[in-house]
RNA sequence: CGGGAGGUAGUUCAGCCCGGUAGAAUACUUGGUUUGGGACCAAGGGGUCGCAGGUUCGAAUCCUGUCCUCCCGACCA
């Protein structure tokens, strides 16, 4: 009867399928490696999409949009990038279907309607942009082109998990043109400083920045930034990257412009973007066992109003002054909702509600009525109080900020105390098999090192954090020469 | 792509070994009692048992093929 909910430490990957069906995130579907995002899903990803746009507006940037499809040759220009994703792209073959003449009432492809030249679904969109950059850029007056898109890109991943590696999936993409290299550089870490800002204090979940080695770099760059959390399993999570990229796709895709001697040069670019796999975090981060907890500021739904009463006399008692209410929580831009749903009960309700993570639950009955107070339930502590009705607009819009800054902390009290300092090898994997998390070590700066590391303990490397503390040490494996520390965690 | 589990009512699953009327819980519909943490009683509707072949008088059950899903691994810019 009861919706029971896999518990966190009894399987890990359960639990975190339970929390998105059960909560009412996303579902899946027949399509191999898809889901469908429901309604409440989608909701937060609109809510999450309607904080980035804005910051990227805020930013300078402008929205348009590419196709989905990139033909071979232009995909393949760009060779590194083109090979770093070759084996993960589905591919467009064919324009047409007919009847099967073997099989009444089925269709197949027709082999007649062969394409000339095969399309790739994109798995990012440099190539096709960069092609047509070319058209858009002659002079360093068009510069800087700051553009971004919002788009489904598809990932042929041999195996997919709801949200964090889906075969398809939502995203952003920023794609820039600039005159100097200079001015890409802080372009990408502007972006950066924009995801942190975003991932910390709009999700509510703390984010290391840093730079990817040369190993995890993106196919095609120069530099990759990126900003990696920390999941309840202690495994890490990238949950979005920034990227420097020289001026290969100018490169490859010629774009050049005239600067102000007339002189020719090749622009300078950059790339970022974050995903639905954003969802798949904040459910990694903040939940519990009975369910979603939603951080308020994006949460689709903020407060819900649940009555308690038993004849019809007494719910119109409750909802003269619900909706009162509800007019006081609109005025204050509070996403509320007033369940008087009478085919279900209260109990079941709250367990609802728990499911989805709504953040404050706000239950009256005329016994509240009668003492002018109402019942306020935080998701966050599942810490339940009677308050005075009198000013619970304002006491709610307060405490709702008040679970935001909490779920932030309770976060990054988690993440801090899961960053080890490893000394030497036996330590390193000691920490990684019993405690999991960050492991802060030292590395001698080679690919074989992080390569050998890897497949020793299934850890990489996930960042060189940014402002990193310069100290003399001995890498862990090899034990030669290391000048700081380097972050590592078995990941997503 | 390798290993494992699975596909039967909207959902979660039992039945399959040992072939013989299609089951439970929950959800849904109706009526009644209820309502401060996932209510109860009664009645009712709902499934070509993933798909295609085969064996058999007879297949959810046995055999062959095939498709799909989940988990573990490999892969993951």
């Amino acid at each position: 009867m009861a919706k029971e909910l896999t518990s966190r430490s009894q399987d890990y990957s359960q639990w975190y399928n339970d929390l998105i069906l059960k909560g009412g995130l996303a579902d899946y579907t027949a399509v191999r490696g898809c889901m469908v995002i429901k309604p409440y899903g989608y909701a937060l990803w609109e809510n999450m999409r309607d904080v980035l746009d804005k910051m990227f507006k805020d930013t300078g940037h402008v929205n348009a949009y590419f196709p989905i499809f990139i033909p071979k040759s232009l995909f393949e220009a760009e060779e590194k990038n083109a090979e770093g994703f070759a084996k993960e792209c589905a591919i467009v073959t064919h324009y047409r279907l007919k009847n099967d003449p073997s099989k009444p009432g089925k269709l197949m492809v027709d082999p007649e309607a062969k394409l000339e030249e095969e399309l790739i679904v994109r798995p990012t969109s440099e190539a096709i942009i960069w092609n047509t950059y070319k058209g858009w850029i002659q002079s360093y007056r068009d510069l800087p082109l700051l553009i971004n898109q919002w788009a489904n890109v598809v990932r042929w991943e041999m195996r997919t998990r709801l949200f964090l590696r889906t075969a398809e999936f939502l995203w952003q993409e920023g794609h820039t043109a600039h005159a100097t290299k200079e001015e890409a550089i802080i372009e990408t870490e502007k972006i950066l400083e924009l995801y942190a800002d975003f991932a910390e204090n709009w999700m509510a979940m703390p984010v290391i920045k840093g730079l990817k080695t040369a190993n995890e770099r993106f196919a095609g760059a120069e530099e990759t930034y990126c900003i990696e959390a920390l999941m309840q399993d202690g495994k890490a999570l990238q949950a979005g990257t920034s990227h420097f990229l020289g001026q290969n796709f100018a490169k490859a895709f010629d774009v050049k412009f005239s600067d102000k001697e007339n002189k020719l040069e090749y622009v300078w670019a950059t790339s970022w973007g974050v995903s639905t796999r954003l969802i798949g975090g904040l459910v990694m981060a903040h939940s519990d066992d009975d369910g979603l907890i939603l951080p308020p500021k994006i949460a689709p739904l903020q407060v819900v109003i649940i009555p308690i009463f038993k004849t019809e006399d007494e719910k119109n008692k409750i909802d003269i002054k619900v909706y009162e209410l509800i007019k006081e929580f609109k005025e204050l831009s509070i996403r509320v909702k007033y369940d008087d749903n009478d085919n279900a009960r209260p109990g079941w309700k709250f367990a609802q509600y728990e499911l989805q993570g709504v953040p404050v639950r706000l239950a009256i009955g005329v016994r509240d009525l009668d003492n002018k107070v109402i019942e306020v339930a935080r998701r966050d502590t599942k810490t339940k109080s009677s308050v005075e009705l009198n000013g619970i607009t304002n006491y709610t819009k307060k405490l709702l900020e008040e679970i935001q800054l909490n779920m932030f902390n309770r976060a990054k009290l988690y993440r801090d105390e899961h960053i080890t300092i490893a000394n030497n090898w036996d330590e390193f994997v000691k920490i990684l098999d019993t405690k999991a998390g960050f492991v802060s070590a030292h590395w001698d700066g080679s690919s074989e090192t992080e390569n050998k590391i890897k497949e020793l303990t299934k850890a990489t490397i996930r960042c060189v954090p940014l402002n990193n503390l310069q100290e003399d040490g001995k890498c862990i494996l090899t034990g030669n020469t290391s000048r700081e520390r380097v972050l590592f965690a078995r990941a997503y």
